[in-house]
DNA sequence: TCTGGGGTCCTAGGACCC
DNA sequence: TCTGGGGTCCTAGGACCC
């Protein structure tokens, strides 16, 4: 709620837009656009899914065919090929993924001042106070899911509702290419009947507990006492017994404020035996990460790794560093002496790099003792950094990656020299 | 050849201080 | 020798989201 200029107290209206199946969706609209009499992927059973040899096989995204076969997002693709033996795979294509997330929030920009991108393939609008320009809410949802499907080639749901998180759980409701509501009134009837599982928040975890404490439904959380779900999760028991009442007073934010942290990681193709290669491939996830940083214009205090060994044991490790900065080479130092307190020799399947404390590189200070090294450092990522971005990122690596079978930068998009999606966003 | 990658936030428990 | 207690900071791990 809030106070308009004559002091009357209005509803917000909020729009939530997801994209049906993005990546799926998204890559069978290229193909019709691109082949004359090809099949539309969205009409049989298939999914988005990585490269298995690489061991990165999971499913991104499923078409409806293939969810009618119980084929889930996250899971590995070999069970997928279980449920559905025709099932059709496709690798991602994240470049035309990012066109389309960006021609989508450019049609939102033609309307709204604010669009608050909360993902790829998710946007929050705040209709509040425009219906008088562009007319009722549903008429405008009408309207702008009609152009995406026009324009864009590809479908979206549409949720509508006072808050954000109303609007999300809206936009979630029978798919594809339809508008929901879900005002306050509504909630007893469209939301409360629904699997405790389905809320924003319940997850995989929070689900089985709650099941185990006799609460099913969105409704029976709704009106399970505060201070039992207290006494189970904490901070978060409240904040989800305030969803399923349709609580939420966040407020529809200009993109992501700030990052508070970079990282990039990777699952290797093989189990890694050795610190030296090891060591190797944290130096591709370093430079990946630091260019990231330097090309945010900021520097890092915390270092972190994490590990994943081959039988899925994780762990992580971290150290803050004296002082900021912005250097691969003193970041790098810091991700080695980690590793070697951290690894306990078993086999790696996943390693991970990861900066945060970050601020602004203009109040960075060097440190006295180590000004000239530093200085030189700093030039020489800046001039690296500026050769990738004129020349391509394999213009220029190190040597210790030539013949080592390694990708020199990792992180980001696979097998595409292409800006980090993230950073995008 | 079963199980990705990029994030954020919260909490338990230990170290340390008075 | 019957083993204070409050506070802060740090770390690792786990939960959630897409």
């Amino acid at each position: 709620m809030y106070t308009s200029f004559r002091g009357v107290i209005m509803d917000r209206i909020i729009f939530h837009i997801d994209v049906n199946s993005a990546y799926l969706s998204w890559e069978a609209a290229y193909r019709l656009q691109k082949q004359v009499n090809c099949i539309d992927l969205r009409t049989i059973p298939a999914v988005i899914g990585g490269d298995e040899s690489k061991r990165h096989g999971i499913v991104l995204a499923k078409s409806i065919p293939a969810k009618k076969y119980s084929i889930q997002t996250g899971e590995s693709l070999f069970s997928a090929r279980e449920k559905c033996p025709s099932l059709t795979i496709v690798p991602p294509n994240y470049k035309l993924f990012m066109q389309c997330s960006n021609a989508m929030v450019a049609i939102f920009k033609e309307y709204f001042p604010l669009v608050e991108r909360y993902s790829i393939d998710e946007c929050f609008l705040d209709y509040t106070g425009m219906s008088h320009h562009f007319g009722s809410p549903i008429q405008f949802a009408h309207h702008i899911k009609n152009r995406i499907q026009k324009e864009l080639g590809f479908t979206v749901n549409i949720g509508i509702s006072t808050n954000k998180l109303l609007a999300k759980m809206a936009s979630d409701f029978e798919k594809p290419n339809k508008i929901h509501t879900l005002f306050p009134h509504e909630i007893e009837e469209k939301m409360w009947p629904l699997p405790v599982r389905d809320l924003f928040m319940v997850g995989r975890s929070t689900n089985t507990k709650l099941l185990r404490l006799g609460i099913y439904t969105i409704g029976d959380l709704a009106k399970t006492d505060k201070t039992l779900l207290y006494s189970h999760f904490k901070s978060h028991g409240y904040l989800i017994h305030a969803y399923a009442n349709g609580l939420d007073d966040s407020t529809v934010k200009p993109c992501s404020p700030k990052a508070k942290g970079i990282g990039n990681s990777t699952t290797i193709s093989f189990d890694v035996t050795d610190s030296t290669t090891a060591k190797l491939i944290l130096l591709s996830l370093t430079e990946t990460v630091c260019m990231r940083l330097r090309d945010s214009k900021m520097t890092a205090k915390m270092v972190s790794i994490s590990i994943k060994s081959h039988d899925f044991i994780s762990l992580s490790h971290q150290m803050q560093l004296t002082e900021h900065t912005d250097i691969t080479h003193n970041i790098y130092k810091a991700v080695c002496t980690l590793f070697d307190e951290a690894w306990n020799k078993t086999p790696i399947r996943h390693l991970g790099v990861r900066i945060s404390s970050l601020t602004s590189n203009s109040n960075t200070q060097l440190s006295l003792l180590d000004f000239d090294k530093d200085n030189k450092y700093t030039a020489l990522d800046e001039s690296i950094d500026k050769i990738r971005l004129k020349y391509g990122n394999t213009a220029i690596i190190r040597a210790s990656f030539l013949h080592s079978g390694i990708n020199p930068l990792n992180g980001g998009m696979p097998e595409e020299n292409y800006p980090i999606m993230s950073s995008l966003l």
